[in-house]
DNA sequence: TCAATAGTGTCTATTAGACACTATTCC
DNA sequence: GGAATAGTGTCTAATAGACACTATTGA
């Protein structure tokens, strides 16, 4: 048998194979708090719970597992977030009730002023801050509650290493804001200059020429390069 | 209708889902080259082509998603990788002839030591120099490339980052040993005493007492601490 | 003795943190 | 002027790289 006739008499259904879902995990900064988006589920399982933005490749429309992501994030906010990342693989036997389940889990970031339009159109859509997630006993479907865990580690590691976290904020920003974005996201206070020197050895920000107009002195407003994305703070040994 | 009656006539071959397979580039050193683990296609598609140790999640053995890359590198290799992380996971309609089709892929470093006797016993598994990977046409099945390309990208930072290719190394190994490793990973001369230092503060590598018995002073031979694979060095800001 | 490799001591340039200082706005 | 925030100057401690040095083996 040669590949041709291998592939006509190819069946995929007569094999036993796991289901498979996209889920997101969008985060923003709102209101000085970190938030994750959650939707309740429309349907079972888990009807009526809140879980992540997610759901089943569509074969016919999908040309990627990012497309995926994007089109289920797009139901839920009515826009492509500006940060979008692979996050993390997870499957097992008994994550879903109908069976051998995997989740390939994106993770995300959009300044909320993006998206607030939709999201307040949309009843079944919330941001929903970490720290009542944290704090209430709120039941999330699957396992979504262990991919935000994910996220929130891997957004602390890559807002100590980067300036990802940029896109977490509306598109002209100030420093200080951005330093603030960090401090909620990081947990702790981090020194003005240092972060400053940081960011101007980077050189991923633009600044716009305008200037913020809020309690005490002006400040410049800044947005991000296009470099942004790929930048890194020197790690490790020198290259 | 309720959850359970929902289950009940839930049918997963009614959709229409991708192909998933968990592929794994198994990493060593040997002859002071860094080579890849490859395997002769048994079967259709790309039969007899060269590609990565891989198939279908078997939803009856494995018990996750791990379970099943492990399970087919012991198929290849006759044992358990001392290292085995997520790589990433792509997916999309072309990858594979028989349709949409998802990877997820997996990178692991061990001693080829560890399972020299294994793959010299089947003849379909070798162990691949980079080098002539490179510079050879190989025409490998699937996007296996890309993914090794991923692997590759992954070892050099997490070669700069962490100790963890000391477990491409036998289980005692003497620090020149460990640096010559990175620098063939890093592509790069890396300074003694930096080196050394950085190991020293990790403080992730034991003694065992014995000593190599190689040309020159005799080194002290080291092993892995079990903190070694949680060990990184400080990147990024202080937290 | 030399060749070869292991392992150390120490100078220097760079840098992160600390913190005080100046600058600019609104009231 | 004072409150508030933006933005800078500069000292210090820590550290990576550079490189010379000593140490220990076998031939």
């Amino acid at each position: 048998m040669n590949e041709k006739e291998y592939l006509e008499i190819y069946d995929a259904t007569q094999f036993d194979s796991p289901l498979m879902t996209v889920d997101s995990v969008l985060l923003t900064i709102k209101d000085n708090q970190l938030c994750v988006l959650l939707a309740k589920r429309a349907n079972h399982p888990f009807i009526g719970q809140w879980g992540l933005a997610g759901g089943f490749i569509d074969t016919a429309k999908d040309k990627s597992i990012e497309d995926c992501a994007k089109r289920k994030l797009v139901e839920k906010t009515g826009v492509v977030p500006s940060y979008l990342n692979k996050l993390t693989v997870q499957g097992d036997p008994d994550r879903d009730p109908r069976g051998w389940s995997v989740s390939v889990a994106y993770y995300a970031l959009i300044a909320h002023q993006a998206c607030e339009a939709h999201i307040e159109d949309v009843s079944e859509v919330e941001w929903v801050t970490l720290e009542s997630l944290a704090s209430t006993s709120l039941e999330l479907a699957f396992d979504h509650l262990t991919i935000i865990d994910k996220a929130l580690v891997q957004l602390k590691v890559d807002a100590s290493r980067t300036l990802i976290v940029a896109h977490a904020l509306p598109t002209h920003f100030t420093l200080g804001e951005l330093q603030k974005a960090h401090e909620i996201i990081l947990g702790c206070s981090i020194e003005k200059k240092s972060f400053r020197r940081r960011i101007e050895k980077a050189d991923v920000l633009e600044d716009t020429g305008e200037m913020s107009k809020a309690a005490g002195r002006p400040a410049k407003l800044f947005k991000v390069k296009s470099e942004l994305d790929a930048y890194s703070f020197r790690c490790g040994l020198d290259l």
